[in-house]
DNA sequence: TAAAAATGATAAAACGTTTTATCAAAAAAA
DNA sequence: TTTTTTTGATAAAACGTTTTATCATTTTTA
């Protein structure tokens, strides 16, 4: 009298199309002969289940195309084999490429990618911190933004692994893994005035952000060493939410009125491609006119004529020891790295926009 | 005689960082002296419950924080909330960018992105869908590639919403959004034929897509409809796999040998700007010497002079069609959407690369 | 040969929800 | 007043796993 349950059937329709009626630990167990306990072990590798049995287990779960319910197995252990990504904004080259160096690494271990950007928005920032905190996922990988402090330090409170990538949250021990944003300016800003340069302008953006700050300190530090004072008027910030033409109009009119001003340093990607638009529409000669630099390399700087000088993030390390140090984090032994911070040499990328001056 | 249960004990640290042990409903329940159904029907306006509860019951959970756990109601209803997005490559501009708008519209519904690449290999597209398949997403958003008919078809045929983006499966009625490849590379050789342009060459990659399949009927109709003989030396096909200075070599060398050649066609976005590269290192003229136009537009193609003539493929609507497409599918009244097919126009972005040859 | 230990398998509880079916009490209709 | 309907609340089952505790059975040891 074996109770008729129309399970799974494998229909094979068209050529090979199957209707997987989502098979269950539970259908496998009846299908064998055996306890869902033992469909159990036998998969996970767990309890001492003979050769025989484990054997026919394998089998009908192979044949039927088994997979676990994440659903299922997330609520009974707690663990959901998922890695929230906080970042600014997924498109641009620079998240972009930790992104999928992230996930690549990831992968490796059997965890996906929830992926949220903040378009640096504390509100949102919050809100995809709470959603993913509802049991979603096992640990985190998060850009900081000011404002975002008691949300991340409830996470680790709570023993969240959180690893944050691109800033910090400076007094708090939260491990993070970043360029060095303070040398690589002073770095860059030290290059431009050893070729010659003398007023060299700032271009930032306003927000409140420590990398912006930790580079215009490096720009600030690198004047003050060669005995260069520091000139307000040669600094800009750019409003945060300026669409894509009205920025542009803005350096324009920076770049105009600071006649004096022989070189200018972008801090960010973005800003020193529309500054670059903005100095190709002012026609002016790069590094005649105008020396530049700018942070985070990109194709454009590579071939735009003469080629922009550019402090390179390694992207890929920075993903890299995030990841890693995120996993190592979650692994069986849980490695305590509240302590570690990571600073990632960059690299100056010099090309033809910091000739020497002397050279033309 | 109640039983001491020490729940949640929202202990304040520091300023405010809680350790918030996680309340559930059944932990509501006890705390207003209710029943875990009551507390259910209250938080998700369900049933019918008094005044007074439902606002002892929502001032609870407000002031506990409470947040359901996802894997439970997962299970419980089938529904995870999450969609699924699998890519190509997340780096890069045009899936960055499309990526950026999916989110953000999935987001105002609720909906959660779990994204994944592949790389082009089809081995990990069919990892990817069965993975996420493990009841882990309610719906798919995928850029298709030969060989994961099949698999997408399982999808269908198992009921998940699924829409194909950026490509397609010739002959399967799967929803699908992308731009009209055809047609936009017709016009863009239609273009440089008007201006005056007579040997075309043409430049993709080699990789079975339909969406270069397409692109590559448009060069070659366009040549045809204006009596132009297709000269098979003028087509280069760059082996998938090469790494970036080799292709830029191989690039250089088909430029360097078809010296009739006076203008040349990328069929995407990153053999556009390793032409670029390769033009620029050969030290030709654009256009004088060589024109070019790229698929996709791009910063790059903007800033580099003369300007570089693009297709723009317009991101925005397609990932706003497709995130649309497939949300409609899985509202409530689940529109059948399995016939809809979305040709998206591109535009043709002119700039100086493709000035008429006449001209100078 | 009897007691102890190892082996192989399983029942049942639990994870946190949603939802169906049920039920008592109150209100309305007869 | 009695019967019917409405209202408000709940118990219990179910979703698919993992895991603890238990229990025969077989093997080993004494």
């Amino acid at each position: 009298m074996v109770a008729i349950n129309t399970i799974n059937l494998k229909i094979t329709r068209d050529s090979d199309i199957m209707i997987n009626k989502k098979i269950s630990i539970k259908d496998i167990a009846k299908l064998t002969n055996t306890s869902i306990t033992t469909v159990s072990f036998v998969l996970n590798g767990k309890g001492r289940i003979s050769k025989e049995i484990t054997k026919k287990i394998l089998d009908v779960a192979a044949k039927n195309g088994y997979e676990p319910n994440r659903m299922a197995v997330g609520l009974r252990t707690g663990v959901s084999k998922v890695i929230g990504l906080v970042v600014e904004t997924i498109g641009g080259p620079f998240f972009g490429a930790m992104a999928k160096v992230i996930e690549e690494e990831a992968e490796k271990e059997g965890y996906r990618i929830i992926y949220c950007s903040t378009n640096n928005n504390i509100q949102k920032g919050k809100d995809v911190i709470r959603m993913l905190s509802q049991q979603l996922v096992d640990g985190y990988i998060v850009t900081p933004m000011k404002g975002l402090e008691k949300d991340i330090q409830n996470l680790v409170a709570n023993e969240k692994p959180v690893v944050l990538i691109d800033g910090y949250f400076p007094g708090l021990d939260i491990p993070h893994v970043l360029v060095d944003n303070h040398g690589s300016a002073f770095n860059a800003v030290d290059h431009l005035l050893k070729a010659g340069y003398k007023k060299i302008g700032l271009i930032t953006a306003d927000l409140d952000l420590i990398q912006l700050q930790d580079r215009t300190r490096g720009y600030k530090d690198a004047l003050k060493i060669n005995d260069i004072k520091e000139d307000k008027r040669l600094i800009f910030k750019l409003p945060f939410d300026t669409d894509k033409d009205k920025a542009i109009n803005a350096i324009k009119a920076f770049i105009k009125q600071q006649k004096q001003m022989d070189a200018v340093f972008f801090t960010t990607n973005y800003l020193g491609t529309m500054g670059l638009e903005s100095i190709r529409q002012l026609e002016l000669n790069i590094p005649k006119d105008l020396a530049m630099i700018s942070f985070d390399d990109n194709e454009i700087f590579n071939l735009y004529p003469p080629g922009i000088t550019t402090i390179q993030q390694p992207t890929y390390e920075i993903a890299k020891s995030a990841i890693d140090l995120l996993l190592s984090q979650m692994s069986v032994d849980r490695h305590d790295i509240s302590k570690i911070k990571l600073q990632i040499p960059s690299k100056l990328i010099e090309r033809g926009s910091t000739t020497e001056k002397n050279r033309f």
